[in-house]
DNA sequence: TTTGAAATTGAAAATCAATTTCATTTTAAG
DNA sequence: CTTAAAATGAAATTGATTTTCAATTTCAAA
């Protein structure tokens, strides 16, 4: 389970456990991913009032460094959070209209980005790859207001 | 010139040209890229010390709103604004250690994005993709450090 | 168990870049 | 020219993020 893999990162780096923190967990692994810190706290107090909005803030700091979570800007500019499964990987495809983001893993597309990066004698730890434009739905009704107007 | 063509574009828009406008893009244009509003307002402010930074705010966005520039925020979040060639477009290598910005075009991964963008029916209008690492001479000094200690 | 140093919490305050306001000045069409 | 609309610039506002600090909680050691 995580939450126990949690505890024992918390204890590697000296940190205590807390109710706070295992709470905030459980319900952030239980929520769709790509949240503002304002989603997750709503979540976060409605089961328990009493945690304070810093508390979630610093956890899901906390989450990101320790690897349980990703911090994303998207191009929107919003702070987004999600879970990621230990040592995985993805990038986004982002709809323009409807806001929808599209996760995928192309590994022609990792083995060409370190190809891009040899050939600037560049050493990549990470990067960050965002597409936008219209998904299907919306590529759909755009073409038909086309049709008829 | 890209000045002419600004006025052209401006006054297309109902916009007026000011002496405050010109000078600021002909200092834009003339500075490297990727540069953040203090920075390019420290330049103007030299040119032409009456020159407001809220007008240097207002007309980089400007700028970008119409195509003379892209405003970049890579992961260190900082905002910065580079120039942009008429319907020219580049991807970025960063370097973690020492700051260095390279710019790349790579038709290859242009070509992949569209293959993934369409495999999820996707219509893409444009995309951002950084990669973060050690620059040549960066990786070099990191390397020689572990030999030594 | 008890103890107590260190860590955590949460409300409030501070920070700080981005954006807006508004009185004044400038532009450019007629 | 005249004049309405746009632009300017200093100051104020906004809003998300981060810090502060007094009170509370955790947990290792006694
Ligand atoms: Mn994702
Ligand atoms: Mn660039
Ligand atoms: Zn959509
Ligand atoms: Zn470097």
């Amino acid at each position: 389970m995580e939450s126990s893999r949690f505890k024992t990162r918390m204890s590697e780096e000296g940190l205590k456990s807390t109710r706070q923190r295992a709470e905030i967990l459980e319900i952030f692994l239980n929520s769709a991913g790509h949240q503002n810190l304002g989603q997750i706290y709503a979540r976060v107090a409605k089961t328990d009032p009493k945690i304070g909005y810093t508390t979630v803030y610093r956890t899901l700091k906390l989450l990101t460094r320790l690897g349980f979570a990703a911090q994303r800007k998207f191009a929107d500019g919003e702070t987004r959070y999600e879970p990621i499964p230990e040592g995985a990987h993805h990038d986004h495809l982002i709809c323009l209209r409807c806001g929808k983001i599209i996760e995928f893993e192309d590994d022609h597309l990792e083995s060409l980005q370190n190809r891009i990066a040899r050939r600037h004698g560049f050493d990549i730890f990470h990067h960050r790859m965002e597409l936008y434009g219209y998904c299907r739905q919306c590529a759909r009704k755009k073409s038909s207001i086309r049709r008829k107007g």
